[in-house]
DNA sequence: ACATTATGTAGTAAATTTACAAAATTACAA
DNA sequence: TTGTAATTTTGTAAATTTACTACATAATGT
């Protein structure tokens, strides 16, 4: 399979070296590609104002076996080029509208982040989540809720965890540290200074310091690892919305790479979590 | 334009509902739906062991205007990289894999929850908080962490907001509520005992109660208001990953709801508030 | 003016769709 | 239950649309 990232990119590149014909059909597709991939080879045709089998060669001089690969190609680009635009909510929009966006916007993040995971250091946190005697999450803000929610996950795997909102207990826990520690810092910008100072006193230590939160803040500088999340948010205009989205969903796949280490011996632990959850429920009817 | 964001996801969903033929076509486009986008109606006949009209109305049935164009969509689907169907992650994955297999999960949830999105539902609690007194956000375990959000969120916009996880002090709080308390219960199953309790007790007030949680629940029972999440998690077996992600973003839809109701005038609080923040952060670079 | 390349015409093959008939399923009454 | 009518589902075959190939003509360059 052919892993051009995108056709008309292509297309538009090597206009100049088409003969007439070909830029003719060149030229109808940039106009209107959505409107390309839906067309026959004829309409096509006619739109370009060239014959059938002109259109024809075209595509098979784009490296497709003929019009409906082509059409295929062109799609598959349109789609993975295009994606869903992010797109802002207005003061116009209404119940009709704006959930839909917030939902697109959300998907839209958790797209790009998917494609630019650093794989490296998530496998690195990993195993110093595994091996630690003690992990601490701290975030503030809006992070401290994704702290909340890595400490509901990892108290799972009967790794001591430990999560505080307050700055000072942070400095304190930090300041305290010793071998086998690890603190996992939360933040979207990086640069929310208490948090860092904190990160920093327990740089001084011991411990271990993790950090997900953007590439080169002045957080990530501070940590031994560092996951970084590539969310592009107008933080300065809105709330962060999507960033924690995206947090929440890597907490969840380091939770599991540490279960995966685990083994599957593992599983009948967890099964006792969850059992002794049932009594707190109404059984399903 | 079709804003159907996923078809493989929609036609798996859709599966029982199939007649046997066009099960056939669907487990056939299923199992090999990169194929399915090059071959030809006769060929996926074969394939499915069904004739080509019923390749065709199947293709119909799913909104396409034919085969071409069904294949069209399947492939425009497919190019956005998200595996369609929820895949469980095994033991056998490595970190190559099941970090995909995870963000791939909640993406589809996403996805899923915006097709069937409670939009009355939501213009009724936007309602009901834009014209509350003062608004409790409760939830336990997991959907502690999504209330504490919550409470970040809406403090924004000048409602008075109160979090608390201790069933207790959700006890007390709704017993001694009334006009113009909005209580806000969080949580996936919908089915835990000291949360519903809470509800009851809220319940008898005068204050008015809002869920977000699973259809039919007991919890959804005891509400003025219930917005149903449709999220499939097999929370028996696995701890529920995908379920919070989309509890937040629906409180994002109701955040951003209230926000649109207060209108235009309302943006400067907002812009005050960052500025409040300015200082705790490091300047970017 | 010749060779070469580019383009179009017309015919052919393939693929898709429609119309209709057979088969299967369901609903209902005896 | 069992048989029968109504309805739905499915397949066959013909019609139509679409794409491709071979060849002829036109344009271009030498």
């Amino acid at each position: 399979m052919t892993s051009e990232p995108n056709l008309l990119a292509v297309i538009q590149r090597q206009l100049g070296e088409l003969n007439k014909s070909e830029a003719k059909v060149a030229k109808a597709i940039l106009k209107a590609p959505e409107e390309a991939t839906r067309s026959s080879i004829a309409s096509l045709a006619a739109a370009a104002g060239v014959s059938e089998p002109s259109v024809n060669r075209f595509c098979k001089r784009f490296g497709a076996s003929g019009f409906p690969d082509f059409k295929l190609q062109l799609a598959t680009s349109l789609a993975s080029g295009v994606k869903y635009v992010s797109r802002a909510v207005e003061f116009s929009d209404d119940i009709n509208t704006f959930p839909s966006k917030l939902f697109d916007n959300a998907i839209n993040a958790l797209l790009t982040a998917k494609e630019g995971l650093p794989l490296k250091a998530i496998a690195q946190a990993v195993d110093q989540i595994a091996q630690a005697r003690r992990v601490y999450f701290f975030g503030l803000g809006t992070s401290a809720a994704v702290a909340r929610d890595a400490e509901h996950k990892f108290f799972r795997f009967n790794v001591p965890v430990f999560t505080h909102e307050d700055p000072l207990m942070q400095r304190m826990l930090a300041a305290s540290a010793g071998v086998g520690d690890l603190f996992f810092f939360i933040s979207h910008t990086g640069r929310t200074k208490v948090l860092i100072e904190a990160a920093e006193i327990a740089r001084q230590t011991e411990a271990t310091v993790v950090s997900l939160t953007a590439e080169g803040s002045p957080l990530a500088e501070k940590s031994h690892c560092c996951i970084n999340v590539k969310v592009e948010e107008d933080t300065e205009q809105y709330l962060p919305m999507t960033s924690r989205l995206v947090q929440l969903v890597i907490l969840d796949v380091l939770a599991t790479g540490v279960t995966l280490r685990r083994g599957e011996g593992f599983t009948p632990h967890l099964a006792r979590i969850k059992d002794s959850l049932k009594d707190t429920r109404f059984p399903t009817s």
